[in-house]
DNA sequence: GCCAACGTTGGC
DNA sequence: GCCAACGTTGGC
């Protein structure tokens, strides 16, 4: 089974939102990059990702969530109201997709940045390749582990 | 706020 | 198809 690091900053979706929502699932809409959209597509349901928080005080994965849904068109693409409209796409002609997440785990320690980089096991993670700006990465299941275990 | 890195756009 | 300009990401 493949495994995923996924992006977020906690100003738009934080983890905490996600914990309080609970069995529910979230849509993961607005991914507006080829590649990051391209790996979407191929995710598949039960798939887990870490959860990665950017563009913040403390970067770092947060915990482990689970794909409940597979790609489907975003609809916030054909909204002109949302900030990631896209004029190409539309209901007729989707352009975008996004999958459905859930909360799946807690980390009980919290893993930065600087945690991963430091870790000697984790120095092909994607993430941590110099300008690296993907939404959606994958990530071995040796990586997944590892992480988790930092985590635990 | 700065800046490096990268993706996208558009003129040619 | 090239490539410069521009916008965005994201750590610092």
């Amino acid at each position: 089974m493949q495994h995923w690091l996924i992006k977020s900053e906690p100003s738009e979706c934080a983890f905490v939102d996600l914990q309080r929502r609970g069995k529910r699932s979230e849509s993961w809409s607005g991914v507006r990059n080829y590649q990051a959209r391209n790996f979407m597509r191929t995710m598949q349901l039960g798939n887990l990702a870490l959860f990665y928080h950017s563009s913040c005080l403390e970067p770092g994965v947060v915990g482990v969530v689970a794909i409940t849904r597979t790609a489907y068109p975003d609809p916030t693409a054909w909204d002109k109201a949302s900030p990631y409209f896209d004029a190409r796409s539309s209901p007729g002609n989707p352009l975008w997709d996004m999958v459905d997440i859930r909360w799946h785990t807690d980390f009980s320690t919290f893993v930065s940045l600087d945690t991963l980089r430091a870790d000697n096991a984790l120095q092909d993670l994607l993430i941590l390749r110099r300008g690296n700006r993907l939404s959606i990465t994958p990530v071995t299941a040796t990586h997944f582990k590892r992480i988790c275990a930092l985590g635990a």
